[in-house]
DNA sequence: CACTATCGTGAACGTTGTTTACAGTGAACG
DNA sequence: CGTTCACTGTAAACAACGTTCACGATAGTG
């Protein structure tokens, strides 16, 4: 266990943080920094605790102080990381709100690709194939603790804007299978429950194709066939599927 | 370097091969098991030269015998993991060779999402983030030392097979993007140069689906709105999709 | 000033991949 | 048949890893 910090006297969210506790803060954002640096060096592997604590000229234990443990510590890199890409994204989709929808949407897409081509490591790390110790895909929707709800939020977002002012050409889910109807039902309910049900699902749709052909890419796996600009125009193409998909005319 | 074994007087290739041979490619079989065991148990992570050599009764420095080191070790797991799966889908497409061409490639399909989801550590290895190390994502196309192009010949021949018997909606390619039209049409002199460039396109884009939807799922990212029977009909409603892009009726 | 929570260190433990020197075994050859 | 030598395994050791613990130094609080 991690020591517990004093509890500020007056109030645990108090608006002045004591002296300790700020520098104790910017300690822990230091050490994620090192931590980052590293995992954009050589992956998750060499975000280790002695590298970290080397680059901030201090000792392996000392980190404990901070973290629980190495996983305690990556899993806060994950939390950290998600909120970036969130920011990435939000500040994307609402760059320029006047834009139309389709535009946002597009632009929303790009900038999700982006991201992660020229973060490999980071989306492999919250995209990849989960490890064991690390991040156990928490079903809390708490954003203070599981920042990967506010990137899911970003998406959430649009598509709810979407289904209010855009019709998409979907069932009303009266054909579709009852178990997948009464799981949709349910996600429908735990996100408001403002979006009908066959729209849910050319959404999720939407957002597995969306998933699928990034992390294809990052991960190197289309490699055989594509490259450079040539993947670039791929994403387009499906970009353009998406939006016919979505009934976003213009 | 691994000691390099006594080459057979006669021949590198003889049918008849020594009994040291035989018994050295025994023991290299019987660490890869081992090494499948510990990474079904827990992951990559878990196969460690330690564990494997305590199930084989052996010591760690011995696995130095029969393999580089632990990364080529863990790349000929991967080789032989490929082959497996080629295997597994190769008697699902070709297990009755009189069906349509829709239910063989149905039935490939759900084989590979099936093999994905009941080998998550191993579909981990071969689809995941690229481990830092291990296997290259080589370009190399001789299936005797990359083995994942055999994976990719079951889908490639049937693809082969589909362009030949079923037309696909697909442009001639005139009005793709240039890059992107050069790639594919570089692709496709090296798989033969029997498929047109847009249908190339349109096979493409379906293998991007078919491994975003089954890479999603295994490794969990869509357990927030997907659980049990609702991903199965999800599955199914992307096949049916793909299966009216590829225009296969029946 | 004295107290005490906090922070960092050094040493240690068990684990990892890897190298090295050495010993046994078994097949091949004169 | 005996010798030779490639082959296969072991034990010991090394650096690096995550982690724990006992111990000082420090700095904020009463």
């Amino acid at each position: 266990m991690t020591h517990v910090a004093v509890v500020n006297p007056q109030n645990p969210a108090s608006p002045q943080p004591t002296r300790r506790e700020r520098t104790r803060a910017a300690t822990r954002a230091e050490i994620l920094e090192a931590a980052r640096r590293l995992l954009i060096e050589g992956g998750t592997e060499r975000v280790t605790l002695r590298g970290i604590a080397g680059e901030l000229g201090m000792t392996a234990p000392a980190l404990y102080r901070y973290f629980d443990s190495r996983e305690a510590l990556i899993g806060e890199l994950c939390n950290q990381i998600y909120d970036e890409l969130a920011d990435v994204l939000l500040a994307a989709r609402d760059h320029d709100p006047r834009r139309s929808l389709k535009k946002r949407f597009l632009v929303t897409s790009h900038a999700f690709r982006n991201w992660a081509l020229e973060h490999r490591p980071e989306f492999g790390l919250l995209f990849g194939a989960p490890v064991p110790g690390v991040l156990v895909e928490n079903s809390d929707n708490d954003p203070n603790t599981n920042r990967g709800a506010r990137f899911g939020q970003v998406w959430l977002d649009l598509f709810v804007e979407l289904s209010r002012t855009t019709p998409v050409s979907a069932t009303d889910g009266a054909d579709l299978d009852p178990r997948l109807r009464k799981h949709l039902a349910e996600y429908r309910e735990q996100i408001g429950g403002v979006i009908p049900i066959g729209t849910i699902m050319v959404y999720l749709s939407c957002w597995i194709r969306l998933y699928g052909a990034v992390a294809i890419e990052a991960f190197g796996h289309v490699s055989f066939a594509l490259q450079g600009g040539a993947a670039d125009a791929m994403f387009d193409n499906l970009m353009h599927e998406l939006t016919i998909k979505l009934g976003l005319k213009h």
